[in-house]
DNA sequence: CTGAAAGCGCTTACAG
DNA sequence: CTGAAAGCGCTTACAG
């Protein structure tokens, strides 16, 4: 026959012309208007001609173009994902709970690492806005610190999932305090009595959410701490093997029990006792903090160590924004999560 | 005045109108052909007309819809990045890689994970599809595994980044030969002689590659290996703790040299050969793969190892697939990457 | 029960 | 040098 009725300049796509809904509607003899109820369940049509309908397009391997909806409807089933953490542990289960929730919504995840540059970052969201997200997480590697970009203007919901979010903003961050507490309550329900606490450096929210709850629960069991204050170090496996030194000499009695404040000072910890002659867990238990695996199931005995379900609470954020973009009602706050102990041979 | 003239009916976006290219054009009093060209830079005007639209269109804030251009250009600047790794510690730097070299290009990338079930995954791969994704990339956790997921049929172009892709596609990989070969020539050049290879499972295929380039780099150096064949054992630091013994033990020279297969198992190694009062790297050399620097920054002496530049790799997967979306040429194939190595104290 | 038409926000050939 | 109009692919109120 003759060319092509005129085309948009642009040209077809290169691998020959996509099968649009109006080569649906020709194929089975309706109008568009038919054939979009048809596929999508609307309207009220004869049985036949909604099978009819769908038939075709089946036979079309006819692919809805979400772009076009997503103009019609002013919404793109997208959301931003934020993060300033490439290489670390903490950001990856978030990450992979959010984009588990929303991807059985439909709902597409946009990945945009935000380095230190603030002005990268902010045309990293503008690029996102333009790409007409329907809301924006912003999630950290660290619970106290905030991302090098600047939220308050934007016009979609925003929550933060394990990361410091503006007064007044939606929020979650895992319960550090219950996580302590909930070790070493562990640890008292074996018995111990003499629990020290080594953790990692002060200037990071969790040392301090983590040494709360140790001294909590301490003086919930009507325990005195082993030490007035918490060993200070980093968070290595280097300041574990030496808070070991520390631990044992001087006059105090030594610890039967030490909850460490990440799995690596527990590890550390648990290689100088090794060395020392002492058994874990029968001389001294030991808990860590993380569950970071090839940490936590590789030492000798494998650790007792405290879970943050950083995966659960990836899925609340994002099923909590979808909430937000949906308008459902959502109150302000930063909601704290439940960790859990994951119970191994260090403890008993 | 009077109600605004009918709009669709899905409403207004919750937040009040949003601003288009008729609101810039109508502040600036020209056509949205004028103000359309006057911000893309394109057409011809007079200055001061162009000047005026650029500060009506920042004066309004006005964001263009980048949904409406992609359905006019059929072309979303928007990519695919299938991984099916959500914990590990592989696929991480080659998402940023990919991210980082897109996003500068004005190209977002939809994060999806892929467990195991081919249902999903193919569901997944749809979703990506009718969102109009200009490419795909796949990226795993092992150079030598699949994802689950089928995309012969995909009539996008497909990036394969390490991981297996089909006969005929184009893949990046690191050059793991290439890294053993480094490692061992480096080990040679300070007069180690009696060089040994510990490593994982033989089923991946990472052990072959990196055990032909030890081989290999032995035989241009005119020495034979200590043993035979290497120690195969699994990627554990207890089996690197293990192969020590292995190592030591029996009537053949010690090494003065081991190249591990990973890092962990090298932190294994050199726990052990310390245990024994051996020194590293004065009595014995050691050397990893991986460059996990929680390991190799750990490790006492900290571990001389091999990096495979996993986020080079990422950046070359996705400036290719862009190549492919923009109709560039690009020969079929799997390209290897060189690694590089990061010589730490543990080597001399 | 079914169809023609408007419109989401943009870009671009074409006419003036 | 500038503007009116068509069209990307879809959905939906409205008319028949």
């Amino acid at each position: 026959m003759d060319d092509r009725a005129p085309r948009a300049a642009t040209g077809r796509a290169k691998r020959g012309a996509r099968v649009t809904i109006h080569d649906v509607a020709k194929a089975s003899s309706v109008s568009v208007t038919t054939a979009s109820q048809a596929l999508s369940g609307q309207g009220r049509m004869a049985l036949a001609t909604r099978e009819r309908v769908k038939a075709a397009a089946k036979a079309l391997s006819f692919r809805p173009n979400a772009i076009a909806r997503a103009l019609l409807k002013q919404r793109s089933f997208t959301i931003g994902l934020l993060t300033n953490d490439t290489y670390g542990r903490f950001t990856l289960p978030v990450m992979a709970g959010i984009s588990e929730a929303l991807v059985d919504r439909g709902v597409s995840v946009f990945l945009c690492s935000v380095e230190r540059d603030p002005v990268i970052g902010q045309s990293h969201v503008d690029a996102m806005l333009e790409k007409q997200v329907d809301g924006i997480i912003a999630s950290g590697k660290r619970l106290d610190s905030r991302l090098p970009v600047d939220l308050s203007g934007v016009d979609v919901p925003v929550v933060y999932a394990y990361c410091e979010g503006p007064e007044g903003s939606v929020g979650f961050v895992s319960d550090d305090g219950q996580g302590a507490r909930l070790a070493v309550a562990h640890l008292v329900d074996r018995g111990c009595r003499r629990i020290a606490h080594v953790t990692g450096p002060e200037d990071f929210a969790v040392v301090h959410r983590r040494a709360e709850g140790f001294a909590a629960a301490l003086a919930a069991a009507g325990l005195a701490p082993v030490r007035a204050e918490p060993l200070i170090g980093d968070w290595s496996e280097a300041w574990g093997f030496a808070a070991a030194g520390a631990l044992l000499e001087g006059p105090a009695a030594p610890p039967d029990a030490v909850f460490c404040g990440n799995d690596q000072i527990a590890r550390g910890l648990i290689d100088a006792l090794t060395l020392r002659g002492l058994r874990v867990p029968q001389d001294v238990a030991v808990i860590g903090f993380d569950n970071w695996e090839i940490f936590a199931a590789a030492t000798r005995p494998p650790l007792t160590t405290v879970d943050m379900n950083l995966k659960d609470l990836g899925r609340h954020a994002g099923l909590t924004l979808l909430d937000l973009v949906e308008g459902r009602p959502v109150s302000p706050g930063i909601r704290k999560l439940p960790c859990r102990l994951v119970v191994r041979a260090s403890s008993g």
